[in-house]
DNA sequence: TTATTAGATAATAATCATTATTATTTAAGA
DNA sequence: TCTTAAATAATAATGATTATTATCTAATAA
């Protein structure tokens, strides 16, 4: 999604377009580490120093309601926004929390039989998978 | 796992078997649904009317630890305990929270298909699938 | 059986991510 | 430009979870 289209889509929904919005949509929609609502704050705040983590919240709110990310929420750390709504692995490191997408379409296939097997008809899903991240295991291979 | 096993299992790890800790873990490894842990302290405290919540919070931990309950955190509501380990789905109402296992052998030889798949050694796994639940989709078919 | 003590409990204070509030500012249409 | 409903920044409030601490007790040994 362009920055074009993201501005008709709110536009279209009667959100305004304001300069921090499109800051904020822009780079969550486009991040491949999930990242926490601080961490896009912090990195938001690059270019608009007086940006307040509050927009952070309401903005990502906002990208919710349009179904435009989906707030993954943990035990053990904040909340992580991810842009990617197509069924896929999201692979946590246990240790550090770092997360990837692991996205291929042999996943895409077998999720979806397992869906019908279920006969459950899914608004949307969330498939964590904890493995020790590469720098994580080398680090300290035995806690 | 009946009393006794658990027992074993306590005591092994060095830790002390008391009264509090027998009624929650029972509580909490033969339930269904998921429980919050207010929810395992309103049902303990019928039991033990004066248990403290900070109590069933340690108690959670060290069930974690032993890897004999999951923690699900969420980011509508606090976290719930999962008892099954084995790879399942748990199917969540996105309205009311209420949440259960779907599990099947199949599944479980599809799930076992995709981390094939991607080549990873999970230690562990959340499949979440979200649909509206009967009674919610009777109350307010389109929100 | 009793004494000892490390760990557990109950009560409650502290933390911190998230949400709510409010005065001010601004996007967007008239 | 003017108007105004919505957005923003700043900050207070909330609430689940964790930390603290003064008893209390399970487990071991005398």
């Amino acid at each position: 999604m362009n920055e074009q289209q993201l501005i008709t889509r709110l536009r279209s929904k009667g959100y305004k377009v304001t300069p921090q919005r499109i800051a904020i949509c822009q780079l969550i929609l486009s991040s491949k580490d999930h990242p926490s609502a601080e961490q896009i704050y912090q990195e938001v705040k690059k270019t608009y120093p007086a940006i307040s983590l509050a927009t952070v919240y309401i903005t990502l709110d906002l990208l919710k309601k349009l179904g435009l990310v989906q707030e993954l929420g943990f035990s053990d750390q904040s909340s992580r926004y991810d842009p990617n709504n197509s069924p896929h692995i999201n692979v946590i490191c246990p240790r550090c929390g770092k997360i990837y997408d692991y996205e291929a379409p042999n996943v895409k296939k077998l999720w979806y039989r397992i869906i019908a097997e279920t006969g459950l008809k899914p608004l949307r899903q969330r498939l964590d998978l904890y493995t020790l991240c590469n720098k994580c295991s080398q680090e300290n291979p035995t806690p």
